[in-house]
DNA sequence: ATGAAACCTGTAGCGACTCCAGGTTCAAGC
DNA sequence: GCTTGAACCTGGAGTCGCTACAGGTTTCAT
């Protein structure tokens, strides 16, 4: 039995992300003190612990409902996980796809920028803002 | 002279976004007919395609301001605009390197598991999610 | 003159927290 | 037993960058 503090101390976040949890219902309605403190046991602390872990790695709050939800319930198989943890994966995937393009873009951007005491009308970089992106006419970014 | 609608058009955006930008202070008040409809001029299109390139290059509205202000305002120089652009690189760097740790642990995760029929309770990537993040315990992820 | 489309303002909502104010409880020291 | 100060409580507002809605007005083509 742990206060609210020492639980959020060693799962690493903040007591306020843990009673934030509790009202979206990622965390059960703790028990209480007679003076109505939270009190946590070690499951609780196991599975606060699941829960930044999985935020760790990206998954919305959403997505490790769903995961939170395998665990809870029964007769769920490592299957229906392994979905969600792929979809999950190509998601990442676009995003550093989206990020290495728009690296790419900076990078040439500023290697044509001397970055001297020139004036900024003729700024290679304020310029190549002025211009609309090369080609991509497809999704707006995530 | 064109109206709201047509700008946000040609700008590939939402006419909420821009009424948006004009109550941050991105966009100038813009003059409004008889009726009180927004105009805007050519050099307003300008303004606007310059903030969502630069949005899509991933900017914040904050670091946009700051470039906005590079031009509106005389006596600036290249060296002021390469300075926050080098910074924004930076950033992105950093964020695909996050990313790329994600992966990596997404990825041992899924291949570590079968996918199959198996109970939950021997899913190596719901176990891996119950264990801690491996040695990073520097900063929380941006 | 009519009617639809585009515009107007103001407000609320998203995700995932974070922070604050103003009050109560807990644990330790005296 | 009393006092103190830290930790807890609730409820609400703020963050970012839009987006969506409601309920009303203007515009423009027919």
């Amino acid at each position: 039995m742990t206060s609210i503090g020492e639980l959020a101390r060693r799962a690493g976040c903040k007591v306020e992300t843990v009673r934030y949890y509790e009202k979206c219902g990622l965390m059960r309605a703790a028990p209480r003190s007679t003076g109505g403190h939270r009190q946590y046991s070690a499951a609780d602390l196991r599975r606060l612990a699941f829960i930044r872990r999985a935020r760790e790695l990206g998954f919305t709050l959403d997505k490790v409902r769903a995961l939170l939800a395998f665990i809870d319930e029964p007769d769920h198989t490592c299957g229906e996980v392994k979905v969600l943890a792929l979809a999950h994966a190509r998601e990442v995937d676009r995003r550093m796809a989206d990020l290495q393009r728009l690296r790419l873009a900076l990078d040439r951007m500023s290697t044509k920028c001397s970055g001297g005491q020139y004036s900024i009308d003729d700024c290679p970089i304020i310029e190549a803002l002025f211009e609309a992106a090369p080609a991509d006419h497809s999704e707006p970014m995530a």
